[in-house]
RNA sequence: GUGCGUUUAGCUCAGCUGGAUAGAGCGUUUGGCUACGGACCAAAAGGUCGGGGGUUCGAAUCCUCUAACGCACGCCA
């Protein structure tokens, strides 16, 4: 379905061209005057010098041919030559109609979809998510959402941190700890237990003690390096012990990222390209691609064109041993292998920024991907705290995402609950709700790229522009559809009628925009793009709402368009929550 | 040093790819409850868009210089 402002540039070009003008100049946009008109043109002004002609004489001109049409209800134009257009309410309840009637509000479906995998630039097993793993959840998630809602194929994969040095310091601790554990006796040939010799807690106390160690003792850090070779080498005991570790910290993992609502299709790790790895750095050395440079194997990326220096990517170091970029570029060629994707999306840190520049020229180069693979990295920026610094518990430590979670749905509890009789359990389930409204649309709305301030006051307030300012509206519509449907009144299959009012104009408007919205937060691969239609939704709902009595309104066919209006109001609000990843409960 | 990013109201942020009087929220001030949910609505005050120069009929937006802050720049991830 078309859009609702290409349809209205479409009659404006019409116009041009019909008044002797170029037809491109009939470029339709939002009024920025809303208090002067709907939409405008300045399609005059800027064909005043092609025309050797005052933009005003152009605008009338423009104006005077569009009288009669079936679009527009008054096109006036105005010095210096604006055109300023007000749209038929019969037209726009004809679009919106069409856009009931069909498939996801009228959104178009792709000729070929694309593939998309989505990497979530994967937290490290054994390390408890830390609020720094908020974002690349939440934004990941959104993003993934997005691109399925507008028609395409779309893998999410945690690509976990599970292969490193890291491991092998958690195997070192343990045995320290416990060296009678049948998995470091070398002569053992039977099964290992079932049961994991840890807990998750203990896994979580273990990896940052082990860390510490290392730094400061050098014999330690030594162990750790031949445990994690050993590993790697697959000595039979030290790989049950990873399986234990891995299916320890997963389900962890699971439940906690089950609560932020975020799925994953692939749980997919660095173990699991260690194999192809050899043969992929023979590859890249046979065609010539990396040499040695300082001890290092690496591959030039640096291009005529850049204004900057770029380093080589590094495929080993100098001791022979893999890295991140490894890694990385082992999992590109393995994806190209298993999904041959279209697309791969990258979400970390914005930091990251120059390393992915070389990983994907790395992979272009050496012909891991096809020339057409969009390799696209997405770094967001950092939350920080109300002081503008990173955020930090009160004792000035990292905060665990778990701790953060449980305190936005106490606070969110205790608003709930507050001078109201509520039943415990379903305030605990709501709160529960509305608190991640809260975490995830105060995170979106803002750009993924810039840092934001997680003001957890400001996040848990149901004024302005919140989440849970949001929910309230969808529960209010649905409120009163009910209130509707006690007394009798018709809900389903009710049909939108013209406006007769400046604000339900004004909502039937807002919904229009719907599908070009959408659009763009997927071109754009931008959430906040959704929160910000939502919000102004939302408030036109409550403009709307609030001057108008719809529950006891006597003509019935007005009653019945308004509870059509409704109906798609809260489809649509309720289709983007969607895709951010939160949604609404039935009462607040 | 080089490169990238940021700088818009007291605070937190938008600004639809060059248009009219730069918009929201919070906070401040004022008005609206015999409530389809006042968790709302209406209104007021508050801005040299970091600074200079340029392109243009027209610039927060494009170009250039400059300042402050942040980040990244081969064996971490």
């Amino acid at each position: 379905m078309k859009r609702f402002l290409d349809l209205i540039s479409e009659e404006m070009k019409k116009a041009f061209e019909a008044s002797g003008y170029d037809r491109e100049l009939g470029k339709v946009t939002l009024s920025n005057r809303p208090d002067l008109c709907e939409y405008q043109c300045n399609g005059a002004m800027a064909g005043a010098k092609l025309y050797k002609k005052a933009p005003i004489m152009i605008a009338g001109d423009v104006a005077e041919c569009c009288k009669g049409s079936d679009v527009f209800l008054s096109v006036e134009a105005v010095a210096p030559g604006f055109l300023n257009l007000k749209v038929k309410e019969s037209f726009i309840k004809d679009y919106l109609l069409q856009m009931c009637q069909q498939e996801k509000f009228g959104l178009d479906m792709p000729e070929h979809p694309s593939r998309i995998i989505v990497d979530y630039g994967g937290p490290n097993v054994a390390k408890p998510l830390h609020v720094g793993h908020l974002r690349s959840g939440v934004i990941g998630e959104s993003i993934k959402r997005i691109a399925r809602y507008a028609g395409h194929e779309v893998i999410g994969d945690i690509h976990l941190g599970d292969w490193g040095l890291q491991m092998g310091l958690i195997i070192t601790e343990l045995k320290e700890r416990q060296p009678e554990l049948v998995y470091f006796d070398e002569s053992y040939q039977g099964e290992y237990p079932q049961e994991a010799p840890f807990t998750i807690s203990e896994l979580e106390e273990i990896y940052p003690t082990a860390s510490s160690k290392s730094k400061e003792d050098a014999a330690y850090k030594e162990r750790a390096m031949d445990a994690t070779f050993k590993l790697q080498s697959g000595v039979r005991g030290y790989r049950a012990l990873w399986d234990h570790i891995i299916r320890v910290s997963v389900a962890d993992l699971k439940k906690n990222y089950e609560n932020l609502n975020v799925e994953f299709d692939l749980w997919k790790g660095e173990s699991d390209v260690h194999d192809v790895i050899p043969g992929m750095v023979e590859y890249m050395k046979k065609e010539g691609y990396a040499h040695i440079s300082e001890g290092a194997l690496v591959v030039d990326v640096k291009e005529e064109t850049d204004t900057k220096e770029i380093p080589p990517c590094m495929i080993l170091k100098s001791d022979g041993a893999s890295l991140y970029n490894t890694t990385d570029l082992a999992t590109i060629m393995e994806r190209m292998r298993e999904y041959h994707p279209d697309r791969m999306i990258y979400l970390t840190d914005k930091r990251q920024e120059l390393y992915f520049e070389q990983v994907f020229r790395c992979a272009r180069k050496t012909k891991l991907v096809d020339p057409e693979t969009e390799l696209l990295h997405i770094g967001f920026g950092t939350m920080n705290g109300k002081d503008g610094k990173p955020f930090k518990t009160r004792e000035g430590g990292v905060m665990r995402l778990e701790t953060l979670i449980k305190e936005i749905n106490d606070e969110m509890y205790r608003k709930i609950t507050d001078n109201r009789q509520v039943d415990e359990e379903e305030a605990r389930q709501t709160a529960k709700i509305v608190a991640l409204s809260a975490i995830k649309y105060g995170d979106l709305s803002n750009q993924a790229s810039k840092d934001y301030i997680f003001d957890i006051d400001k996040f848990t307030s149901f004024e302005g522009d919140t989440g849970p300012y949001i929910l309230y509206t969808i529960v209010r519509i649905k409120s009163i559809l009910n209130k509707i449907r006690e007394q009798g009144g018709k809900v389903e299959g009710t049909v939108l009628r013209e406006a007769d009012s400046e604000s339900e104009k004004a909502l039937m408007l807002q919904l229009a925009g719907f599908n070009a919205m959408m659009e763009t937060a997927y071109e754009e691969t931008a959430p906040h793009k959704i929160c910000a239609y939502i919000y102004e939704l939302a408030n036109a709902f409550n403009r709307f709402y609030h001057e108008t009595k719809i529950v006891t309104e006597e003509n019935e066919e007005k009653k019945s368009g308004w509870v059509a209006l409704l109906l798609l109001t809260r489809d649509v609000l309720e289709t983007c929550i969607h895709v951010l990843g939160f949604s609404a409960p039935e009462r607040m």
